[in-house]
RNA sequence: CCAGUCGGCCGGGCGGCCGCUCCGGGUGUCUCACUCGGGGAGGAAAGUCCGGGCUCCACGGAAAGACGGUGCCGGUCAACGACCGGCGAGGGCGACCUCAGGGAAAGUGCCACAGAGAAGAUACCGCUCUCCUGCGGACAUCGGAAACAUCCGAUGUCCGGUUUCGAUACCGGCGUCGGUCCACCGGCGGCCGUGUUCCAGUCGAACAUCGGAAACAUCCGAUGUUCGGCUGAGAGACGGAGACCUCCUUCGGGAGGUUCCAGGGGAGUAAGGGUGAAAAGGUGGGGUAAGAGCCCACCGCGGACCCGGCAACGGGGACGGCACGGCAAACCCCACCGGGAGCAAGACCGAAUAGGGGCGGCGCGGGCUUCGGCCCAGUCUUUUCCGGACCAGUCGCCCGGGUUGGUUGCGCGAGGCGUCCGGCAACGGGCGUCCCAGACGAAUGGCCGCCACGUGGGGCGCGAGCCCCGCCAUACAGAACCCGGCUUACAGGCCGACUGGCGCU
RNA sequence: GGCCUCGUGGCGGAGUGGUCACGCAGCGGACUGCAAAUCCGUGUACUCCGGUUCGAAUCCGGACGAGGCCU
């Protein structure tokens, strides 16, 4: 699954569906071109403890993503894991499949489509990323 | 063996599966994908406390001033506030540890409280000498004797009474002061001395307000507040009216003396004095009226000069007679160092927005021109006069505005490892060998097995030890331009040198 | 990554080396039939560790924490 990267779309993402578990905070969006690839950005802050805890919080989410990224992922969506502390000492195989329910809650969410698509959001950046999408939706890394 | 000091080093290992990033080779459908090989966090990568490289900006060179920093001596280093070796001071039985450790006779300042005195010593108490005085007849007012002296008399002393020739004595009351108030208790009430709070007067200072002179300066005046000096008053408080000897006596007392006692004046002195962080050399003896470096001995201090050392400094020391308190991480003085900012520095490319303002060059309506300018017209300066400024266009630069993409800077270096030589050491030099992270919402990971080590529990064994199970089992912690230091965090372990104690030989 | 600023009771906030003000809040008492307001009284603090000094909230060094700025 590709990365998130800048600020302005984790801003975008924060205002869809979110849904906690004990290691993480998933939050997801609904994108009006439903063929677009599915997308995930990692937020892990300062509260949860030094550069190596954050560090080892941020690798651990990302290596259970990209293990099950095919059966997570559906076009049109991108998401957003904010990570916590029990992310260090929760055992592996709980953290994928809370991710799987996580995932599964985030898409039956209504509001999840309903935010991506409300045009009130600032428009300054969000075209040009849109567009890009939709002209080159097959690109890939 | 126990306790301790110092220095250096390590800071998990092996393997499996699935991934990330960079470099090189190959293939392909060649902005990319696949495949093969290789590299991929630290001793602190941290804090950002110093120093440097590098980059941009400023600057003619240099110096001074301001500001900041450093501060025993010598050395090391590219440089440093770092390091090494010495010196001095302090601590420890010792190995060893700690120290911003120049200047206090260049100047200014501070040393609260307490205390007599806190830095040009002081003179409160005390000690000593010397002089004066030492109260039941006082003091005030009035009268008389020539008088504010002296003598005599009268009246008064908060009120009344008692003793007495006479009250300051005694008793009761009244007032006042203290015990926070009341109750109660105690002191005081005349005279003399010292004199606090309060009070009155007077003088001065500071501040505030108002008024005047030109003014929020300054001066003058007024009012108020506070503080201080002097004078007066004072029923708080403290102190006072001696003792002894001789003679006389009208037995009330008087005169003379002593200086044991008390008070006061003058002089000497700094030994002693509840203080304090610190008290102006210490101890002992002599000396003296009492004392004192006044004199002497020892110790301390200063110290010309001599010796050792590159130096800091150390050793000796004639002589001085004691003079010189502490604080400079208070201002400061002296010596030395420092231009400013930082890779988010800076450079290149692309995309997009805006066609605004300023400066300079070329050029600019009509006429004259010696090419410096002058006259007329136009615009602006609200209008008129005078005066001033400006001119279509184009090029360059700067500001403003817009963008938040990519590339580069970017890793061969004061580099690592090994070895030899010089040096006590920090470190320097020679030779050989190696190439060793480069991300950018940010790679270096996820899961698992075995082993080592640690720790807790259980079992076996006399014991060394062995076996089983458990541990969120593995400290502190994640490169962001690079390097040298410092500081801070850190489970556990290894090696070396040394000190003290105990035991054995 | 780099550059700055600040830490004083529960809260706000003075303090230029000598017992740390003040306001609000808290507690106790008075007033009240009960409260409020008012009055009286009272407790609590210099972020931490070293150093200089007789003496440190203050001066010096280090640590920790909080906040801000630069693309």
């Amino acid at each position: 699954m590709k990365r998130l990267k800048k600020r302005a779309e984790f801003l975008s993402v924060a205002r869809g569906a979110r849904s906690a578990r004990r290691a993480f905070v998933l939050q997801t969006a609904r994108l009006p071109d439903e063929t677009a690839e599915p997308r995930c950005g990692f937020t892990v802050s300062k509260k949860v403890g030094n550069a190596v805890v954050r560090n080892r919080v941020r690798r651990r989410l990302k290596e259970a993503i990209r293990l099950d990224a095919a059966s997570l992922g559906r076009p049109g969506f991108d998401h957003v894991l904010i990570g916590r502390r029990e992310a260090l000492s929760q055992p592996f195989c709980d953290l994928r499949a809370d991710l799987a329910g996580a995932f599964r809650q985030g898409r039956k969410d209504r509001r999840g489509g309903d935010a991506a698509a409300t045009p009130d959001r600032p428009s300054a950046h969000r075209p040009t990323h849109r567009d890009a999408r939709g002209e080159t939706p097959g690109r890939t890394r």
